[in-house]
RNA sequence: UGCCUGAUAGUAUAAUGGUAGUACGACGGUUUUUGGUACCGUUUGUCUAGGUUCGAAUCCUGGUCGGGCAACCA
């Protein structure tokens, strides 16, 4: 074990049980998704940890599908689930689903209504919350409760062979209808349900509820450590309670606090939410904060494993800054995506002086962060550019580096211009900048001499490709939506998604591949939309680069 | 008015009775053919009131505040 970095507290507890030589000081961990949605960056958090976990301590790594309600599951979501976590870069040791433990599950009740520890309930679902009471009076016991082992066994036994609609009974642990956490006043274990099931097809009718089923199959998987999020602390003494009935292997949970990101919703009903209702694309819109999003949006895996290493683990609620996470790709981005000009607001750049019909090769390193540059690029330059309109103003502020008459910028990998004049249209707007270049300052052999503070990305008019490029910001205008009062949905960011229909790209940006992530100078990371197509280039705005010019 | 949890700079996260540290952010500077990167520096913290102790973020007691729990969801 490495002493660099301090122990979170489920590997301080990991660490203890191998001293302790408990299990042989073996690591099984677990990743249960449900399969009723796409994964998210909470998700993520969650599969860094269990995989993680196994890793760093030579174990293994369960997928394991939760997959006992029919209604609401779906192998679409499955794929989508495996290709997520494959893409972050894990193995699983097996592909698991609860579903696949039903026969066993069966089972194991039988075996406790046996022991007289459960019993079929005849009444309604409101019934059985009204006699549950509530957290300051105990709920109160019904005829049911009493039946005998031979009639729940039986009726059980009619359940399962699909005797009854869904609703009209439900089987029961018997417990304790006084203790107070609710969860042990003789909670379900089994409903009714005619539903088809994804996997398991019209083969039941019965389902088991989550009690009645994770702690089971993590006990069949001789899971070690079962680690969930905070809510499901109440859940642990009856998850012990089960186990220690049925005497099966004893797995322990765990709990530690969800993912909370700033400026997005990271629930499933949400996220759902805004599928359905058309807010935003589809799961996999580059705004949603779901895994598939993110990867379209351009993040890679590497960066999200270690936004989820930074955040840390703990039992605190918390609430991330989205910036940390923009943080963890330019860092990643900064050392590997290739540098590329691409101009998003064009205005035309006319030098004067530049022969006119001549054009000139330019050379540029691909990345300046790698050791030799990562080879170089070429790309011509002719005497009419295209310039980021931004880059120039009519009465520029005193610290502006840039274009503005009389001032001096340098073209990136190609000369010094300096700006003489520009042309207005009837309605004041700038739509012609002339400039005279520096024939002594090429790149490269520069010995004019001169030393300019700015320098600025441009195309050469005539040699420029086209594309469509995808502007994103924050999804929500507040930091936390699901606390503001009223629909989550009231707080949407109207100006989430910016399309700026033709932007002007450097020639060799036609060969971008998907997937492949680039910087367009001065601008910030893109890649290649996964609908993009060779007619008509799509890229989108991974995130900006960070902006230190403080305009004022 | 029940039970369960938690509380350390703006945000996260360490320190496990012995110098409150790290990262991101913010601010300032150096370098720079990206106002990027890199590097340097500055800034801000133990919820509260008592107690134990030579010594408390840490242990004890009371309070305050946050989160969760009464789905035939997971």
């Amino acid at each position: 074990m490495s002493e660099e970095r301090s122990l979170n507290f489920i590997e301080e507890i990991v660490e203890e049980d191998i001293a302790a030589g408990k299990n042989d000081g073996r690591v099984l961990t677990r990743f249960p998704p449900e399969p009723n949605g796409y994964l998210h960056i909470g998700h993520a958090k969650s599969i860094c940890l269990n995989f993680g976990l196994a890793q760093k301590y030579n174990g293994k790594t369960n997928l394991r599908f939760d997959d006992t309600n029919p209604v609401k599951e779906d192998v679409e979501y499955v794929d989508s689930i495996k290709e997520d976590v494959k893409w972050l870069g894990f193995e699983w040791a097996e592909e698991l689903y609860a579903s696949d433990y039903f026969d066993k599950i069966y089972e194991f009740a039988v075996a406790l209504i046996k022991r007289g520890l459960a019993y079929v309930d005849d009444s309604s679902a409101e019934e059985i919350a009204a006699q549950k009471g509530t957290p300051t009076e105990p709920g109160t016991p019904n005829e049911y409760r009493s039946r005998s082992v031979e009639e729940n066994l039986q009726l059980f036994a009619d359940m399962k062979a699909g005797k009854y609609p869904d609703g009209a009974k439900v089987l029961r642990a018997k417990l304790d209808l006084a203790a107070p956490n609710m969860h042990l006043r003789d909670p379900l274990m089994y409903r009714i349900k005619h539903a088809h099931h994804h996997r398991t097809g019209d083969a039941w009718c019965i389902y088991p509820m989550y009690d009645f089923a994770h702690g089971q199959s993590d006990a069949i998987e001789h899971i070690t450590h079962s680690l969930c999020t905070l809510e499901f602390i109440p859940h642990r003494p009856l998850y012990d309670w089960f186990i220690d009935q049925l005497g099966i292997f004893p797995s322990k949970q765990y709990e530690f606090a969800r993912l909370n990101l700033n400026y997005t919703v990271m629930s499933k009903r949400k996220l759902l939410q805004l599928v359905t209702e058309g807010h935003v694309e589809s799961w996999d819109d580059p705004r949603m904060p779901t895994i598939s999003g993110l990867r379209r949006r351009g993040y890679t895996p590497a960066s999200i494993r270690e936004f989820c290493e930074r955040i840390g683990v703990a039992k605190r609620e918390n609430m991330i800054d989205v910036g940390l996470l923009e943080f963890c790709i330019r860092e990643d981005l900064n050392k590997t995506a290739w540098r590329r000009m691409a101009v998003l607001d064009p205005i035309k750049c006319i030098l004067t002086n530049y022969p006119e019909g001549e054009v000139e090769t330019m050379h540029g390193e691909n990345n300046p962060e790698a050791e030799d540059g990562d080879g170089s690029r070429e790309f011509p330059f002719s005497r009419e550019l295209w310039i980021e309109r931004e880059d120039f103003m009519e009465v520029p502020p005193k610290k502006f580096f840039r274009l503005g008459v009389g001032l001096m910028v340098r073209l990136k990998n190609a000369y010094i211009i300096r700006c003489d004049d520009f042309v207005k249209d009837a309605d004041g707007n700038v739509t012609e900048i002339h400039c005279s270049y520096l024939p002594e300052s090429k790149s490269g052999n520069d010995t004019s001499g001169i030393n300019v503070k700015g320098t600025i990305h441009w195309v050469s008019v005539p040699h420029a490709k086209t594309a469509e490029v995808r502007l994103y910001d924050r999804l929500f205008q507040v930091e936390n939506p699901q606390s503001e009062d009223g629909d989550f949905k009231d707080y949407l960011n109207p100006n989430s998604l910016d399309v700026i229909q033709t932007v002007y790209i450097e020639p060799d940006l036609a060969n971008a591949k998907p997937g492949t992530p680039v910087q367009f100078m001065r601008k910030g990371y893109f890649t290649l939309d996964k609908y993009s197509t060779a007619d008509k280039l799509v890229f989108n705005r991974t995130v900006t680069l960070k902006d230190g010019w403080v305009k004022k």
